[in-house]
Parts: C-alpha cells; structure tokens; sequence
DNA sequence: TATGAATGAGTATTCATTCAT
DNA sequence: GATGAATGAATACTCATTCAT
C-alpha cells in the first residue's frame, strides 16, 4: 500500500476513535485493531500517539486558515453590508465544521483540559478564531459601523463563544441539535441575533 | 483533625491541581503530596480518583443551581422589563463563575472530552444551564416579548456559549482577559449584544 | 519488611543476575521473579534499571575507596621497604576483590562496553584505580626507589591491567583459575615479578 | 557493487559503530543509514545482528593467529635471547592492536559481558592469547630460563591482562595515552618490567 | 540482488488501589 | 482513623527480522 494511503488511514482511524472515546481512553491498540495494522505500522509513520492527536489538529487548523483566506478573498467587500458580511461569515465556518463531526468533536471538546503540549494545540486554534473577529470588528469601528462603546474584546469572545458552540450543537458526536441542519437559516438566525447588538 | 475537614481538604488541593494540570496529569502522588496526608487516606473519604473529582463538579452545579433557585425567587418579574432580567441573569452568572477560578477552569475546560462516565457530569451542568435557558425564552415568547421566528433552541446554545465563554475568558485560570473585571459593565455589554437580537 | 531491607534484596538479586547474563539480559522481569516481589515495587526503591545497575557499582566504588584510606592510614609507611609496599597493596586489592565474585565480574567485565551514562560509571573506577597506582609510583620516583627512565604512567596501565586480570581470574564468576586461591602466596608471586622491573 | 564489497562495506560500517557505542546501541538502522544501504540487504550477507559481530571478532581473530604464526616461523629462535624473545613478542603484538583501534575497543571492552554466545566469542580470543602465553612460559622453564617457584599461570594472566590493558590504554577509542606511540620504546618497557620478574 | 513497508514479540515503566499494622 | 509499602494490570514504544515487489 503506498505510505500515505496508509498514514491517512491510520490517521482516520485515530480520528473517529479519539472523537469518540477522548485521547487518554484511546489506546494505540484500538487504533491498529480498527485500522487492521501492526503494533510497529504506527510508528513508522507517527512518532508517538501525541504526533498523531497534534497532526489532526494542525491540518484542521491549516484548513480552516486556508478556507478563510479563500473566503477573504472572494467577498466582495466594496458592495457587501455590514450584515451580510457578518452572516456570510458565520455561514462558512458553519459550513466548515459540518464537513466533519469527528473532528469538531476533537477540536471543540476534547483538546481543551489536555495537559500543556497538547492542550496548546487546540488553545491556538481558538486563539487565531478569536483573533480573526477581533480583526473584523476593529475594521468595523474603524468604518463606522460599531458604536464605539462597545467592548470588541469581550465581544469576539461571545460571538466566538456562540459560533462554535453552535457549530458543536449541530454537528459534533452526540449532537443536542439532531434534525437536519438547514446552514443558510442558521446563518440568518446567527448573524440577526448578533447584528441587532453590534451594528449601530 | 475533624473528619469533614479533612475531606474538604481532600477536595481543595485535588481543586487546584485538577484545574492546573487537568484531570489526566493529576495523579493521587500529587494531591497527597499537596494536602500532606498518607496514601490511604484519600481512600477513606473517597471511594477513588473518579469519585473526587465528581464530588467537585456536583457541589458546584448544587450551588448553582441554589444560587439561580435564590435569585429566581428574589427577581421581580412582575414590575422588571425583559432587558433588565437578561441582563440581571447573565450577572449573576458571571459573579457565580468569578467565585471560582479553579472550579470555573475544570467545569468549562477540563470536564469535556473525558471518557464517559466523566465527560457525563460536566455535560449534565452544560445541558442544565441550556435548560434553563431554552425555558426563559419560551417564557419571553409566551409573554410577547420574543419574536415567533427565533430559533429557540439555536438562540439558548449561541446564548449559553457566549456567556461561559466570557465567564472563562474573564474567569479561569491563564484569563485571556487579564484587566480587574468590572462586572456590571460586561453584563450590561453583554445583555446590549444579545437583546437586540432576541427581543421584538 | 523494613524499607532498607527490601531495597538491598533487590540489589542483592540484580547483582547475581546482571553479573550472570550481562546488563541487557537481565530483564526486571528477572530481577521481581528471583527477589520475589511485584513488579511496581521495584520502582519504589529505584527510578529505573540503570538506577539499579549504577547503584551496584557507585556502592562498590566507595567500599574500594574505604578499603583504600583506611590501608593508607595504617600501613607503616617509615619502615616498611617498597617491595614489602607493593606487596602489601597488591595483597589487600586481592582480598577486596575477593569478597564479592559478582561485583567483581560486573567491574571488570560487565560495566566495560555499555553505552554511555553506564559506561561512565565504571570507567571511573578504573580510571580512579590508575590514578592511585600512577601517585604511588611518582612517590617512589621522588624517593629513589625507582629508575627515572621508567614511564610512569605505561607501567601503571600495566600493574593495572595485569592486577585486574589477576583478580577477575581468581575470584570472578567462572573464574578460569579453579583452585582454592592462596592470596598470601599470590601477593607474593605478583610482587616478586613486578619488583624486579620497576624498583632500581 | 561487487558483492563482496557490499559485504565488506557493511562490516565496515558496523565496526565503527559497534566501537563507539556498543553492542546494544548499535541498531540496524544505524548501520545501514552508515552504509546507505537498504534493511534487507544487510540479510542478504548476513543471518543477523550476532552474526555481523561475530565474524568481525573472528576475522580478527583468524588475524591475530596468522600473526602469531608467522611470527613463529620468523624469529630465531636459536639465537635469540630470552629476554628478547620477550621484547620481540610484546612488540608485535602492540604492533598488531594498533592497526585497527575499533577491533581492539570492541574486543577488548565491548565483547565483554555480552550475553552467552557473543560473550563467548571475544572470550575465545583471550584465552587463546592466554595459552599461548602459558605455553611460551613452559618453554622458558622447561629450558632453565624461568625459576620452577614462578606461578606460571597466574604469571600469564599478569602478562596478559598488563599487555591487553596497555594495547587498550595506547589504541582503543578514548585512549588514555594520546601521544602518538613509540612502539619500539613501548616494547622495550614493558619488557624490561616483565624480564626481572620472570626470568632468572 | 536490492528494496523498504510491515510485522509483533518483547520490555520498561506508570499509577490507582489495597491492606496489614 | 491514619499510614505507606506492596501490588499488578495496563500501556506506550522498540527494533530485529521478514517478504512481496
């Protein structure tokens, strides 16, 4: 089998494992047995089981930066209302987390409370969503469309804060929001309950 | 030394550790070397390491669910607006969360993502305050205060997200927000955010 | 069982079983199963193998020391002749090798050719031997017992060695010299045949 | 590559490594990344790990005994004096160490203490060194130039251990005398210790 | 012959829990 | 109640060796 099919198998496996069972409970003999592998075929493509908990979190990390920077630069900034950009914004991160419930699961629940090296992994990813709103809502201010009486900081945290608990209501493992999810509505939902308490 | 001081010992040291080290990295060696007792003596006031740090997470959602038993009680529905109790809920929520930094850090962090039996108990806190969430608005919309559209369910998770991460940014230990926190103007912030959205 | 005890049972069984089959041959498997213990209990009383094993060698080390100044200190350096000296130290390194046929063997043999941090700990007792001999022989220099044209440092690589050898060959397990050892007789031969060659 | 260049290459390779880190230490990995060889190949000229170290100590081996023999042949034996019989026999032998300082580490520290059949074999060399030391030292007796009083075995353990430490001292990797050697003076010492001691 | 992906038996180490004192 | 020495199941990781290509 060519060695990256085998990588990303290996990496699947551990994925829907770790999303399921958390990374102290998912031992790197569950993951040979789901994959059908040797105990040794891990290692020759993973340096340890932290390696392999730290590459799915960074290549959904990478992705998620480069989905956002595909975005950034297609959004017809010049036209678009304040509105609209923050509900087409809400929209493809909602998009993005629904393209993989494993994944959201690792990311949103269960890297936070890891010990320090692993823990930092998932940390930067919140930081960098955090950082992104703080981004958009200085550009805001700056443009006028946010009084200036309101606190950006604390803000993006609540704006974060109710994204991705959204995005893991709908679509992590064991999801609370079960029917199926219409996004453009969410979206609508989102973005006109936060519009009301941003924009002037 | 009394027995029920001993216990409350127990808890505190394995508190800070839990919330430090997370619940993983936090072996018995630790919280014996901490509270400077033997061993066994851990094992005659808990059951195991599981029953201690439930122990923590249900004497914290019991105060909770006082403390928000209390206000209710205390709140005067009848001559309050609807902001102004939004606004007095996410007070009180924030001034519960910032009694406890340690507690604050293990509820929102560390519970999630553990393996079953665990992850159980800080989900049913999570799923409480959803609860009670989801059952204000229902009120508000009963009462004409709430517009027929709102996605209620999707309305009480942005809303429960927003706030505990702003209790954790502003509350738990490594704070991303380091500034003396002036509670009442962040509720007002906050209740400003979301009433516009969520009100007719 | 008391504490030191049970920590010099271990040492006593790793000691056979290191000087039997080698450093990597002796598993901790070997060592609970010959001392009869569990296997954590081992690592109550030692960090890890190498612990053990330098352990062994350290405790030698100093007992070779003692032995040494405690001899210096006695031995009556004013009437004794240098031949009877060398005799006398020859004799007393015999002795102290005899007593322990395992440690023996793990000095001598065992310790050699092990990689680094192990390596180390017994090289230091050679080299420690050497740097005794070499002082001795420089004494002697300055009192005209000895040629200046000897090389001072060759000959105590080979006093050295050939003492070493000696001792290995009678006291080391499967000593290649059988017999009872006469060590009175033996301190005689090895300084009667070094005498001739190194006193002028 | 000629096959048995690839052979030699891989010997050569081990060699070096086995020397300066030890049996143990030395992974398949590291010789065949020395090598720059595939891993399979080091099996298709070799059975395994063992057998790659022991045929370096028997090509030594197999060496030092044409050595030894052709030296035999060569000395004069007739007209050569005991003593400088000796001088000559101590000088090929350093002369023969010297050529390769890996072999002479590996046989004279690492083989020791390696398990059973390893440690067997660099055992082997020594006792051969040994014997014929033994049988050089009958000769002497049996033609009046050594006293019956002298402990022939012991004295060719004395012999044995002093020249193998010397070689060691001025050859092995790490050498404790790091000046370039003078042999022919090497030579004359170390006989002019031995010579008083042995002969009448 | 040469390759290198795959193998899996082997091993040190950890750590919650027990129980005799 | 309190102690802490002893326990042993559990687990990550290693590395010589194989074999299909």
């Amino acid at each position: 089998m060519k060695p990256e099919k085998r990588r990303q198998q290996i990496l699947d496996c551990a994925k829907k494992l770790f999303s399921t069972n958390g990374y102290y409970s998912t031992q790197i003999s569950d993951i040979i047995r789901e994959a059908d592998i040797a105990r040794g075929t891990v290692y020759q493509y993973f340096s340890n089981k932290d390696d392999i908990f730290i590459t799915l979190l960074e290549d959904y990390y990478q992705k998620w930066q480069a989905m956002m920077t595909d975005w950034a630069e297609k959004v017809p900034l010049a036209t678009i209302s304040p509105r609209e950009y923050l509900r087409e914004r809400i929209f493809i991160n909602l998009q993005f987390f629904a393209q993989d419930a494993d994944l959201c699961n690792i990311l949103l629940r269960m890297g936070l409370g890891l010990p320090g090296h692993l823990d930092s992994v998932s940390r930067r990813f919140e930081e960098r969503i955090l950082a992104v709103t703080v981004n958009d809502l200085k550009l805001g201010l700056h443009n006028g469309h946010i009084s200036p009486k309101l606190d950006l900081n604390l803000a993006a945290h609540l704006f974060t804060g109710a994204l991705l608990q959204a995005a893991y209501a709908y679509f992590g493992r064991n999801a609370d929001i079960q029917e199926p999810v219409d996004m453009e509505r969410a979206a609508d939902q989102i973005a006109g309950i936060f519009a009301g308490g941003i924009f002037v």
